[in-house]
RNA sequence: GCUGGAGUGGCGGAAUUGGUAUACGCGCUAGUCUUAGGAACUAGUGCCGCAAGGCUUAGGAGUUCAAGUCUCCUCUCCAGCACCA
C-alpha cells in the first residue's frame, strides 16, 4: 500500500476541487437551508501567518460539517485591501501602494488555497477595487442625506514625526505605533459619522443577540453610557453686571448641596469669555497654554490635581444659592459630559483629593433625592456616553476617496450619485509630508472642475479603512452587482449572518462600527435587518513556542507553508483544531504536538488495510453522537480526541467493516478534506466526500449491556463493580454490598444508607 | 479603581453539567529495531510511599450521601475601560 504522501494528495484534490467549482454556492437550493458562515477577511500583507490559518480553516471545519448536514453554505473570502499597511509598505519600498497591494493578494491567494478551505471565490470581495469603493461613496452620500454624516473640528491624534493623523488604534500607549513619537492632541476638522446618535439602540439591542456575555460588556463598556442629571449653574462676576450659565453632568445630583466649588475643563468654550473678567488672567492664560501642551501620554500617565481659580467669579448653587468659586482644571475633560463638572469633595475622590490639594472647602451636607432635586433646580435627567462620533477623514492616499466638492465659496455638496466611483487619482506622490496626497492630484482637480465648473476644489482627504469593512458582508452576497451594493433578493437569502467568528481586537471598533452601519441602513430601508451577525464568536490567538505573541523580533514565528510541506495541509488543520477549545483561549505552538496529529492521520491511512469481515463497533456510534454535539460547540479538540480513541480501538482488532471506515473518514472530512478525499476516492467512490451526508447515529448501538460502575463508601471510592445496565437498583445495591472489598470494610459497622445511581455509582454510607 | 473572564499533572487540555478527576495528545521512563542520530512500534507514567495505604482540581470555610462543578471569603493571573464626574 502506498504511503500518505500528502504532497501529491493536497495538490491533486485542491486542483480537482476548483476544476469542478465544488465549492460555488447558489442564493437558494430547493430543500436546502442558507448558512452564512462569516470570517474576517484580511489584509493584503503578502504573507500567510499561523493566525490566519487559525482564523480560516478552523471555522471551514465548521463550514464543511454545516453542508454535510444539509445547509446550503456561504463561506466567502476577500481583502480589506485599502489602509495603511498597504500604504506604510509601499512607501518603505517606494512602490506603489496599488501595485504593491494586488501583488499581494495574488500571493495571498495562492497561499489561502493551499489551505483547502472551502472558499467561494467566485464572490470574492476587495475593498479597493473602484466596483466596490462606488458603494462605500454611495452608502455615505445616503448618510449624508439623512443627517448622519458632518463636518467639524475635533481633536485627532497627530504624530509630528510622521506629519499625519493616526487611528486610535496606531496610538500605542500615547505612542506612534510606527516610530514610536509621542502623540499629541490637535484641533482638526474632520468628516464625522454620527455613531453616537445610536449609542442607546447599540447598547440595548445587545440583550436580544446570542453572543458571549464578554463581547456584550466590552461593547457597552465602550459606549459607557452612564445616566444622571444635567444641571445649570449661573456664574456672576460681583463686578459687573454680567450673568453666564454653565451646564454641569452629574451622576450624583442627590450630592448637589456638598458643592463647594466648580469646575471647568481648560478648554471649555466658556472659559474664552470669562477669562477677559478675571482678576488673574495671566494666571490663567498661562495655565491653558501649558495644559494644551501637555502630551496625551502626561496627561494620561499623571494623576496630578492641577488647576486655577478663575479669581473674581462665583457660582451659584441652584439648589441653595449659594456662592462657590470657579475654576478651570484638566482632570476635567472636554469632551465627556458637559465638560465642567460640580466639585462635591465629600463624595467624590477626584474632587477630594482636588479640594485638599488647593484648600477648597469640603462639606458634609444631607443627601437628597436625585430626581427630585434635579427637577427642583430646573435642572434635565440626562444620559451620557463615553463614545464619541467617528472621524473618518484620513490625511492619506490608500483609502476610499471622500465624494465630496467645494464651491468657490467653500461650501461642501456631495459628488452626485451619477459621477461615482469617485475614483482614486494615480497622479500622486504619496510620501506623506502632512498635506494629503490627492491636494497634489493634478487630475482630481481638473476633473472636478470639469463637472462642477471653474474654481469648484475637490475633498483631498480619503475615508478610514474601517469604513470599507462596515458593509463588505452584503458584497458578498451580490459581488458584481453595478446597481445596487447588494440586490434584496441575495440579501434575503442571506442575512442575517448565521455565524461570525473573529478576533476580540475587533469587539470595540469593526464590530461596534458595522452594527452602528447596518443600523443606519436599516433605518434608510436599504436593509431588512438592524443587526448583522446572530452568532458572534471570538477565537483566541497561537503563540510562539515559547508562550509570547509570535513576532519576527522575538524569532517565535512559525511559517505555517514549512508545516504544509512538511507535514501536509491536513495536519496543520488538525493540530490547530486540537489545540484547544475554539471559542476562548489563546494557545502555545508545540512542536512535538503537531508531529501527534500527523502520526494519527498516518494510523488512519494505514487502518485501510484492515478492512474486512467483521462485527461492527458500537464505538463507532458513541464517537458521531460525540463529535456531532462538540462539533456543534466549537469543541474542535474532543471531536479529535473522539477519533483517536475510535483509531486506538480499531487498531486492536483484527478487522474492521468498510462501512464503519469510511463513516470514520466522513467524520475526518471537514477536518482533512484531502487525506479524507484521497481515501474515499481510493475506496471506488465517485463523487467527492465533501458532497456526502453525515453519518448518522445509531440509537440501539449506543446501549451497552455491561457497565462499570464506581463503588463508594462514605464517598471515597473503594472498588468497582461490572453489572448490566438493566439491573435494577436493589441487584446493583445487592452486588455492590457483596463485593468482598466492600464486606471488609463495612463488616463492624452499620450500614447507614445506601445511594444507587444506576450507570453511575453507589455510595454506601456507614457510621 | 471599574467591568468581565479564568486558576485541573512536567505541558496543551478532558470530565456525560452534582455521580469512578486527570480522557486525548505532547513530554518523560524502559524495551524492540537501528552503525549512530532520528523515526517507528510495545509497555508504563497525577503526587508521596518499598509496600499497605494516604493525598490531590490556587488557598480556606460551607451545603450535600456525593463538589473540579453549587454558596461565601482570600489569593493569583488574563482581557477591556480608566481623572468618564
Amino acid at each position: 500500500m502506498e504511503s500518505y504522501d500528502h504532497l501529491k494528495i493536497d495538490k491533486k484534490w485542491q486542483k480537482a476541487w476548483e476544476d469542478s467549482n465544488l465549492y460555488e454556492t447558489k442564493d437558494n437550493v430547493p430543500g436546502k437551508e442558507n448558512f452564512y458562515s462569516l470570517v474576517e477577511f484580511s489584509y493584503p500583507s503578502g504573507n500567510l501567518h499561523t493566525g490566519h490559518w487559525y482564523a480560516f480553516s478552523v471555522p471551514d471545519i465548521f463550514a464543511r460539517y454545516k453542508r454535510m448536514r444539509g445547509y446550503n453554505v456561504l463561506y466567502p473570502m476577500g481583502f480589506d485591501a485599502f489602509g495603511l499597511p498597504a500604504e506604510n509598505a509601499a512607501i518603505k519600498l517606494g512602490a506603489d501602494p496599488k501595485v504593491w497591494t494586488y501583488e499581494q493578494m495574488d500571493k495571498m491567494r495562492i497561499q489561502l488555497r493551499s489551505m483547502g478551505a472551502s472558499f467561494d471565490w467566485s464572490r470574492e470581495v476587495v475593498t479597493c477595487t473602484p466596483e466596490y469603493y462606488k458603494w462605500t461613496q454611495w452608502m455615505f452620500n445616503q448618510f449624508l442625506k439623512h443627517d448622519l454624516v458632518y463636518r467639524d473640528i475635533t481633536m485627532v491624534n497627530w504624530c509630528p514625526k510622521d506629519q499625519t493623523i493616526l487611528a486610535n488604534e496606531q496610538v500605542v500607549d500615547g505612542t506612534c505605533e510606527r516610530c514610536g513619537s509621542e502623540v499629541v492632541q490637535r484641533e482638526q476638522q474632520q468628516w464625522m459619522l454620527r455613531i453616537t446618535k445610536y449609542a442607546d439602540r447599540l447598547v440595548d439591542d445587545l440583550d436580544a443577540l446570542e453572543w458571549p456575555h464578554a463581547i456584550k460588556e466590552a461593547q457597552k463598556n465602550w459606549i459607557g453610557r452612564s445616566e444622571g442629571s444635567e444641571i445649570t449653574f449661573e456664574l456672576k462676576n460681583p463686578h459687573s453686571s454680567d450673568l453666564w450659565k454653565v451646564a454641569v453632568f452629574t451622576t450624583r445630583a442627590d450630592t448637589l448641596f456638598g458643592v463647594t466649588y466648580v469646575v471647568l475643563a481648560p478648554e471649555h468654550p466658556l472659559v474664552k469669555e470669562l477669562i477677559a473678567e478675571v482678576e488673574n488672567k495671566n494666571e490663567v492664560e498661562v495655565y491653558i497654554t501649558q495644559t494644551s501642551k501637555k502630551l496625551e501620554l502626561e496627561r494620561q500617565q499623571s494623576k496630578e490635581k492641577t488647576g486655577v481659580e478663575l479669581q473674581g467669579i462665583k457660582a451659584i448653587n441652584p439648589a441653595n444659592g449659594e456662592e462657590v468659586p470657579v475654576w478651570i482644571a484638566d482632570y476635567v475633560l472636554a469632551n465627556y459630559g458637559t465638560g465642567a463638572v460640580m466639585g462635591v469633595p465629600m463624595h467624590d475622590e477626584r474632587d477630594h483629593e482636588f479640594a485638599q490639594t488647593h484648600g477648597l472647602p469640603i462639606v458634609d451636607l444631607p443627601l437628597v433625592d436625585s430626581a427630585e432635586i434635579t427637577k427642583k433646580v430646573g435642572g434635565t435627567m440626562t444620559k451620557t456616553y463615553r463614545l464619541r462620533d467617528w472621524g473618518i477623514s484620513r490625511q492619506r492616499y490608500w483609502g476610499t476617496p471622500i465624494p465630496i466638492v467645494y464651491d468657490p465659496e467653500g461650501n461642501a455638496h456631495p459628488v452626485p450619485d451619477e459621477h461615482l466611483p469617485w475614483l482614486l487619482p494615480t497622479d500622486v506622490d504619496h510620501t506623506p509630508d502632512g498635506t494629503p496626497p490627492l491636494a497634489r492630484s493634478k487630475e482630481l482637480f481638473e476633473r472636478t472642475e470639469k463637472i462642477f465648473g471653474n474654481g469648484w476644489v475637490p475633498e483631498v482627504e480619503t475615508m478610514d479603512a474601517f469604513v470599507d469593512s462596515t458593509w463588505y458582508f452584503y458584497r458578498y452576497l451580490d459581488n458584481k452587482n453595478n446597481t445596487a451594493f447588494a440586490a434584496k433578493g441575495s440579501m434575503d437569502a442571506w442575512m442575517p449572518i448565521d455565524l461570525y467568528m473573529g478576533g476580540a481586537e475587533h469587539t470595540t471598533m469593526h464590530v461596534l462600527y458595522s452594527r452602528f452601519w447596518t443600523k443606519a441602513l436599516f433605518d434608510l430601508k436599504l436593509v431588512t435587518d438592524s443587526e448583522p451577525y446572530t452568532v458572534r464568536r471570538n477565537r483566541g490567538l497561537i503563540l510562539g513556542p515559547d508562550g509570547n505573541k509570535m513576532s519576527k523580533s522575538k524569532g517565535n514565528v512559525i511559517n505555517p507553508d514549512d508545516i504544509v510541506d512538511r507535514l501536509g495541509a491536513d495536519t496543520l488543520r488538525l493540530y490547530l483544531a486540537f489545540m484547544g477549545p475554539y471559542i476562548g483561549s489563546n494557545y502555545p505552538w508545540d512542536p512535538n504536538g503537531v508531529v501527534g496529529v500527523r502520526r494519527f492521520l498516518e494510523r488512519v491511512w494505514k487502518l485501510k488495510e484492515k478492512i474486512g469481515e467483521g462485527k461492527t463497533t458500537p464505538q463507532l456510534h458513541k464517537t458521531i453522537k460525540k463529535i456531532t454535539e462538540d462539533i456543534e460547540a466549537y469543541k474542535f479538540n474532543t471531536c479529535i480526541a473522539a477519533m483517536m480513541i475510535l483509531v486506538n480501538e480499531w487498531e486492536k482488532t483484527t478487522a474492521i467493516l468498510q462501512t464503519e471506515y469510511t463513516d470514520l473518514l466522513l467524520l475526518l472530512a471537514p477536518f482533512a478534506p484531502h487525506m479524507t478525499e484521497e481515501l474515499w476516492n481510493t475506496l471506488g467512490q465517485k463523487d467527492s466526500i465533501h458532497l456526502s451526508s453525515w453519518p448518522t447515529v445509531d440509537e440501539s448501538q449506543l446501549i451497552d449491556e455491561m457497565r462499570t460502575i464506581g463503588i463508594q463508601i462514605n464517598g471515597k471510592l473503594r472498588a468497582e463493580l461490572r453489572i448490566s445496565t438493566s439491573a435494577t437498583k436493589e441487584e446493583i445495591e445487592a452486588e455492590a454490598l457483596a463485593l468482598p472489598k466492600v464486606q471488609g470494610l463495612v463488616q463492624s459497622t452499620t450500614v447507614a444508607k445506601v445511594i444507587v445511581v444506576p450507570g453511575r455509582i453507589v455510595n454506601i454510607v456507614i457510621h
